[in-house]
DNA sequence: GATTGACATGTCATTGCTTACATGTCACCT
DNA sequence: AGGTGACATGTAAGCAATGACATGTCAATC
C-alpha cells in the first residue's frame, strides 16, 4: 500500500513523470523514507493505471510513458494521509544487533559498536549533504515556508544524530566494564 | 536472514525453547525490534533444523517439540553479529507521512502530527513499562553489567523521545506558519 | 562506424511476510 | 458433561520485495 501513496506523492510533487524518473526519485529524494527498484515500480504503476489513480498523459521518445495523478488518485493519497494509523513493522537490523550483542564478548562487542558507528557516521553525511543541497536549490528561487520532503529530512538527521549518540555512550559504559573486569579478574 | 538470526538469538538467551515459547518471546522482549508470528516461525525453525543449527532436544506434552541450538547454529549467529554489516532497508510509515505533509493545508497537517504525536507517547509508555519490569526483575538476583536487549531497549527509547521532539517542534513550525499566513491574508 | 553509457521498460524466480484456515490437547470452571 | 481459554503446531493463499535476466533507443565519443 505504502508504495502506491510514495508514488502518488512524487507524482504531484512532480506534476507528472515517467517510470524512469519516478525510480530516479526513489534514488534521490524519498530513499531515506521509502525504497523500491524499477522492477517494483513499473507493475505497480501498471496496477495503478488498472485502478484508475493515475493515467498514461502522454507517450514520449524511448517508448517513454508519461503518467499523472487522477483525481481519484489524488483522493486515495489524502485519505492516506489524512486517516491512516502508521504501524510500520519494527524491524530493525541495527536493533538486532544492540538487542543481541551482550553475547559477545567485551572486546568483540565494541568493535561491533565502532563499525555501527561509522556506518551512522556516512548516512549523516548523506543527509546533511542532501539538507544543503535543497537549501541551495530553496535560495535561487524566492520560495519560503515548509516545503516537500523538509520534516522528513529533519527527522532523519535527528534519529541518525540519536543514534550516534546511543553508540558512543554503550561505546562508554562496555568500556568502562571491560576494565574494571580487568581489575577484578587479573588472570 | 535476519529472522533467523533473531531464533538463534532468543535461543541462546533461553537455553531451549519450543516454537510456542519463542513466539511469546517475540511478542514481549524482541517486539520492538523484530516481529514474527508464529506461521513464520514454525516453518523456519523447520528449515533451522534441516541445516542444522537447532535440533529438537526433546518432545513434550501435547506435541510441544523443545528446540536447542547446535554448534553450527552458534557459529552462524556469531559470524552474523560480527561480520554483518546492517544495510536494513529504510521503510518507515511515519516519516512517509513527515515527507509528504506539506501536501496538506497547514490544519490538516497539524491534525495529522497531534495523531503521530499520541501514537508515539503510546509507544514510549510501552518502553518504559518494558524498562521498569526488567529492572524490577534483575534487582531480584544479584545479576549486575549490561544484559540481553538492555542497549536495544535505550536505543529504542532514545529514537521515540527523539521522535516526540520533532513533532513537537514540527506542530510548532507549523502553528507559526499558520498565524502569519491569517496575518497576510485576512479573507 | 563502433562502442559506451545514460535513457527506458519490462519479466521472472525466489524469498519474506501476513492473514486466514485448520486441528488437536489439556486444565479449569460450571 | 460441556464450555472456555490457554497451550501447541501446523498449512495455504496471496501480496510485497529483491535480484537477475532481457530488450531496445538514442547521443556522444573515439
Amino acid at each position: 500500500m505504502s508504495l502506491r501513496i510514495a508514488l502518488l506523492g512524487l507524482l504531484t510533487a512532480y506534476g507528472s513523470a515517467s517510470g524512469y524518473d519516478l525510480t530516479k526519485g526513489f534514488e534521490r529524494s524519498v530513499a531515506h523514507v521509502w525504497q523500491a527498484g524499477h522492477s517494483q515500480i513499473y507493475p505497480e504503476l501498471a496496477k495503478m493505471t488498472a485502478d484508475g489513480l493515475v493515467t498514461v498523459a502522454a507517450e514520449g521518445a524511448r517508448g517513454r510513458k508519461i503518467y499523472s495523478i487522477t483525481p481519484e488518485g489524488r483522493a486515495e493519497l489524502r485519505a492516506w494521509l489524512i486517516g491512516h494509523d502508521p504501524s510500520g513493522p519494527a524491524r530493525s537490523e541495527v536493533a538486532l544487533q544492540a538487542f543481541l550483542l551482550p553475547l559477545l564478548e567485551t572486546r568483540e562487542a565494541l568493535d561491533v559498536l565502532e563499525r555501527l558507528k561509522t556506518h551512522m557516521e556516512h548516512k549523516l553525511a548523506e543527509l546533511e549533504a542532501l539538507r544543503a543541497a535543497k537549501q541551495a536549490a530553496s535560495a535561487q528561487e524566492g520560495t519560503s515556508g515548509v516545503r516537500f520532503g523538509d520534516l522528513a529530512l529533519d527527522l532523519g538527521l535527528r534519529q541518525v544524530r540519536t543514534s550516534l549518540q546511543w553508540a558512543d555512550d554503550a561505546i562508554a559504559q562496555l568500556g568502562r566494564q571491560a576494565t574494571t573486569e580487568e581489575g577484578a579478574d587479573p588472570s
